[in-house]
DNA sequence: CTGAAAGCGCTTACAG
DNA sequence: CTGAAAGCGCTTACAG
């Protein structure tokens, strides 16, 4: 009971009461503007220590008139790859739960196969002021050259989805790439035999997306050179993105080697599907990337073993509630948030969220 | 611009001056509060369309003293599993995030060994007049005979972790288990050639807890008699949970018969990795269930190979979201909602979250 | 059935 | 450096 009156108590009015100042003068302090004396500033704080005060959010943001506008700037959805829908949606649901708060977001989207309409995009965000950006910073040197501006106009920025190390973003958040090839050679470990033999497979055209690929290979490899040197590893990089010129390169390779299990280290895994399928290799394991539709058809068929997923929309949630939570909470968040990597089967994948 | 203007100006005043009415007739109106003429509510509603007015939730709850309060009814942690310190996180991080909104939530803790103490909570929850109850119906007659007396008080309630069919539950918030056994299956027969022996070990005292590792076994099964009929499946149910219980029964099975792969249906899977190890028979594959400290002891040992996770502490969180969503935002839920089925493994652990 | 007034806990000009 | 007053958008008694 009397814990309940105490509590009731709390607020900025029971502050200005003991401290025999008003409530302006509190808030003053609260949100550490300028214009108090050290001494009624240090009466203030020591009060709010002993009551340990904590503001009603609430009330904050209702009296505060102030609204923080965010941008985030990502590939859009091609019909080359529908990846780019998922973070798209987590962003949107941010969005949704913080317009409340008095927050709006406004979604950029840039072509992944053009670098201009990075810069475009990127210079339009810089004219208009935000108080923090999202990016997907796939392009290195054209995303350093947009966060040197926006770090010199004191905006924060979080990475999302792939990461620039030594930069002053506020965090990054996205997939652990070698781990997940790491995890990849675990699972089709227990199928090869001493002597069997495993094709990596690369396809992408742009060379900065080809670097994520590499590392994916990179903790591939790993994993059997630590565990399992009786198997051979096969590789191909495969630079353009249409089925003809997949399906070559798989007919070149394949007809050359007997080959037991394939690993496609992007969402591409679905072109491998399809030409497995249509050449009756469907006994072949085979393990990719991303919960997409295509993937997923082949997944239900069979065809397609194992996909990896990485919580693509909550990366895009979570950006932007980095934002938030750093802008108006004055949290900190750990500077690497990597996300789980999910396995997903032809059982499960139903109740795969994200 | 025009849009902008429009946009403040729509609130309960706006509403109020076009209906040529109060705010507080507004008020009655939008919640549904009776004293209102039917003519004056029907003007007031068309005006809230047309506007396509949304309440500022944080005014509402602001301005309004109601308080809600949630009881949660779980299994406390025992030594013998730690396995409900996940929901209840969830259920604390929920508590957390609604305290500023007028929340509180209550948790009572019972012993799955002792149905009196399940009883004896549900009655203390039952003369507190709560708003609403999450729990885990574990007890099958208890948890109906509770909940009997929860819709005559016209109290909402949701089940978490386990279900009870045809009740009036707000949702089900839980696994899959079937699936998940399913899954299982799928995991392990990438291993087991023709001929080759797997062994269900199903390791429980209570009756009621068991009827869910039948449910796993049953998925398991599943999965064997559809796609691989050349493996023998050999199963035992060990109904004392104490390791030389354990210990005593596999002795006595693994002596009699070459077993490949072993499946524990829950998250006892530690007792089997401990008589494993002990015994040097690691080669053994073994897949369990849970992200617990003991479990993934075994994991980083290789001893497990995999587990099955189905976010525990998300279940917790949601069953108290489900609540908030429904009696504060009159959001209507999916009477279903599964969990996903995590599977973890030596690589990806250290990345799961829940 | 309806309204005027006060209040939720905080912030914002404005005046001194 | 400080305070009185008004206000954020809603709800709550109270009076009629």
């Amino acid at each position: 009971m009397e814990n309940k009156e105490e509590k009731q108590l709390v607020g900025v009015k029971e502050i200005a009461r003991r401290a025999n100042v008003s409530t302006a003068t509190v808030d003053r302090v609260l949100n550490n503007r300028s214009g108090v004396s050290a001494k009624t500033k240090e009466r203030i704080l020591e009060i709010v220590r002993e009551l340990d005060y904590k503001p009603n959010i609430m009330a904050r943001r209702l009296a505060s008139r102030k609204t923080l506008a965010f941008a985030v700037l990502i590939p859009g959805v091609s019909e080359e790859t529908g990846y780019w829908a998922a973070p798209l949606n987590g962003v949107n649901k941010a969005s949704g739960e913080l317009k409340d708060f008095g927050i709006t977001v406004d979604t950029y989207f840039f072509d992944q196969n053009d670098k201009s309409s990075f810069i475009a995009n990127a210079s339009q965000i810089l004219d208009r002021k935000y108080d923090g950006v999202v990016l997907a910073p796939m392009f290195e040197d054209e995303s350093v050259a947009f966060i040197r501006e926006c770090e010199a106009s004191g905006i924060p920025f979080v990475f999302i989805n792939s990461d620039i190390e030594d930069q002053h973003n506020l965090c990054y958040i996205g997939p652990d790439l070698f781990q997940s090839g790491y995890l990849a050679g675990h699972l089709m470990h227990y199928i090869l035999r001493a002597g069997q033999k495993a094709l990596i497979v690369n396809i992408s055209k742009e060379m900065d997306l080809h670097h994520h690929l590499l590392r994916k290979e990179e903790g591939f490899r790993k994993y059997f050179s630590e565990k399992k040197q009786d198997v051979t590893l096969l590789k191909t990089d495969i630079r353009k993105t249409d089925y003809a010129s997949i399906r070559s390169e798989l007919h070149r390779i394949l007809d050359e080697h007997q080959v037991d299990v394939i690993f496609v280290t992007n969402s591409r895994v679905s072109s491998v599907a399809r030409f497995l399928e249509e050449n009756s290799k469907t006994d072949i394991l085979l393990a990719g990337y991303d919960f997409l539709d295509e993937n997923i058809r082949f997944l239900k068929r069979e065809v397609v073993d194992f996909l990896i997923c990485q919580k693509p929309q909550e990366q895009g949630y979570r950006g932007v509630m980095a934002l938030y939570e750093t802008l108006v909470h004055q949290h900190s968040l750990p500077r690497e948030q990597f996300m789980p990597i999910d396995i997903i089967t032809k059982e499960n994948y139903v109740y795969y969220q994200n």
